[in-house]
DNA sequence: CGCACCTTTGACACTAGTCAATTTGGGTGG
DNA sequence: CCACCCAAATTGACTAGTGTCAAAGGTGCG
């Protein structure tokens, strides 16, 4: 979740690919340090950290697993609002209460640091309040673009644009930029990008068969072809 | 824009109505007085306030009129990402430049104060630093709640959560909740809620054939139904 | 009064959703 | 260690809701 706005250089035109969030730069240091000295939490695949309406106790930071944001319509729905990796902060706000559930998709660690504390650090360190307005900002932007990625574009671009974000957070971290590993389930995939299950899982069959990408089971993705990923993302081409 | 998140008040279940942001709470007070001690800009319908990369100069507050915050994607297609009605601010946040565009719709005025101004008045004072996050945050949950709105209804309930969220501001500041009038086109409201021009024309005449709204020239609607809208809303119930 | 823009309406195409069946893979217990 | 079982993924056939293309009104402005 949140820091999702700078994929301004992955995309330098206009963040188009946005589609997953991005962690923060690692300049979230005077977050993370506060955070840190929180205590930590684990919690087990489809297990919950909090839920729709639970009290906003506290501040979570992730630092291992996956933390699925999202909330449950009134005729069932799921609509996955965010999702939040390794680095990212989940939390925050100023309502006295949560307005979405919040998942781990796998075995899941996380800091946690109560809100009492943060808002009485925060009032001490003008820095670490402008870092919270920071990441807020960023969460804001994060939650347009994907409103943009879901509003304007079709399966295969939402897809694409999925994979290419978190390849390039891989990228970020380090790490392999074609190769991926999806910690999460065809429908939280569906339910993130406004999708069904079976949508997803032909536009997946499609990319492979047109050797764009190839698939093992797993999670595991491989980007075989991350520019025509890319023509995808955006709408300039279309699938054979 | 902005202070979309309370319609709390509107829908109690889940704001799931909530489609366009709503005025802050009259507490906006604190913000909105130090903006007020900025300068007046008018601008003519179809003006822009600012462009999408412009720098990011001053913080607007709406005192008449209707701002439009849009994004255009490389393939034409323009996302309306939020509408600010008078009691809104425009361009908070803290990048360089600003991420979108601001169209008038129609002859607006705006209040403007340089964000240098801004941020000194906010180091001095914690209160309305709080502020500024608190709207903030309000922004956030507004986008999440369009973003929710769009991904997961139909056109007849994107349409009809329009008219509600409308009516509700309209009642918010103790205007009759059945008369709205649109102060924008087609066009605009259906790059808001992700819909061509033709599928809101349909729309509105079904709600008219229905009898659930009566229209008229000028963007004027008036609400025969509110129970039937709601309903329609929420997806519970389809147009005959 | 006439032109330009916007809206409305119609016919048709096409994407994604729905329903349903099959396959795959992982995990468990015998 | 193997067989079975359940959850998830894949694939197919069909449908429904929007988008697209096209044309015909309306409205208001110059």
């Amino acid at each position: 979740m949140l820091a999702t706005s700078e994929f301004a250089h992955f995309d330098p035109v206009e963040n188009r690919n946005a589609a997953v969030a991005q962690p923060a730069a690692r300049q979230n240091s005077i977050l993370e340090d506060c955070i840190a000295a929180g205590s930590v939490r684990r919690i087990g695949a489809k297990e919950h950290l909090f839920l729709d309406g639970d009290q906003q106790s506290h501040v979570y930071l992730v630092e291992a697993g996956t933390i699925l944001l999202y909330k449950i319509l009134p005729d069932g729905k799921r609509q996955v609002v965010d999702i939040a990796f390794p680095g990212d902060v989940v939390g925050l706000g100023l309502s006295r209460a949560h307005s979405f559930n919040a998942q781990a998709t796998e075995p899941t660690r996380v800091r946690c640091l109560p809100v009492s504390s943060l808002h009485q650090m925060a009032q001490r360190n003008p820095q670490l309040s402008l870092k919270l307005y920071e990441v807020l900002a960023q969460e804001l932007s994060a939650a347009r673009q994907h409103l943009l990625t879901i509003s304007t574009r079709d399966a295969g671009a939402r897809v694409a644009s999925f994979l290419l974000a978190l390849a390039h957070r891989n990228e970020l971290r380090g790490q392999s930029a074609n190769e991926l590993v999806l910690p999460m389930r065809r429908a939280d995939i569906g339910d993130f990008l406004g999708l069904t299950i079976e949508t997803v899982s032909r536009t997946f069959s499609r990319l492979k068969a047109d050797g764009v990408i190839d698939l093992d089971h797993g999670g595991y993705v491989e980007i075989l072809d991350s520019a025509a990923l890319g023509a995808i993302a955006e709408g300039q081409y279309e699938l054979a």
